[in-house]
DNA sequence: TGAAGTGAACGCCTCTTGA
DNA sequence: TCAAGAGGCGTTCACTTCA
């Protein structure tokens, strides 16, 4: 990506719909990877005759759209028993606190710590583990 | 704000030093108000000579700086018991699968995740983790 | 001179909107 | 419907300071 300096003075909202063939080339890589480094992102751009932005925020809503797909399921399947994950997520704001995230001092709640390490797929993964505290 | 479609090729990341007059001018406002409404982000942009997209972000960094302070303060008045730890990516990794992200048995090894993107820290503590696994 | 500090830019996430 | 807008969070890196 770019420094982003200029800033037109359109104020339009256009909203560009891609065409098949981009979307499925799009599907096709997400299947594959949820995240683009740069480079890749910069070549898929080329590729598709897409704006590096345009991939970058495409991926990101589709990675949005999977969440809360799952999230939707989840809140469906209803298991009533789900405590055990407040309990893994403490650990981790608690060592963590001094490095990362002194926030946490703060908010030191379950929602406070996925937001302030929403960027971090891997906490995703969180919930299944507990035992240990 | 505007639409950026438009990506340069300049590789560069530039920094865009303030003048004195402008940083005067925003540290002003900010000991006003620490948030900005649209118009009134239009307007300060326009009397500094500075996008919409810098005053957006002098106002978030100034924000965070701030907090990363007080943040830094509670943290000092802190008893120390806690010796912060690189904490346990391997066990989040491996274990959720199933949970919350099943399209990450498409997307195996930690390597390739941490190839992919070098943007996710918490990597980078796997190696001093160990303890409960 | 190189380690520490500074801060604009950037990417990610979340929620919302409008063509 | 879904790309894009917008704001928040945390990190990166070009650049400055200073011991």
């Amino acid at each position: 990506m770019e420094p982003k300096v200029e800033e037109k003075s359109g104020k339009k909202r256009t909203r560009a719909a891609f065409s098949h063939a981009q979307v499925y080339e799009l599907e096709r890589r997400f299947s594959l990877q949820r995240y683009l480094s740069g480079p890749e992102r910069a070549d898929l751009a080329a590729a598709l005759k897409l704006t590096e932005t345009q991939i970058k925020i495409w991926f990101q809503n589709r990675r949005y759209k999977t969440k809360r797909k799952l999230m939707a399921k989840q809140q469906a399947s209803k298991a009533p028993e789900t405590p055990a994950r407040q309990v893994a997520v403490r650990v981790l704001v608690k060592d963590d606190q001094r490095q990362y995230c002194p926030e946490e001092v703060l908010c030191p709640s379950l929602l406070s710590l996925y937001q302030a390490y929403q960027y971090y797929p891997l906490l995703y993964r969180i919930p299944s583990w507990a035992p240990h505290i």
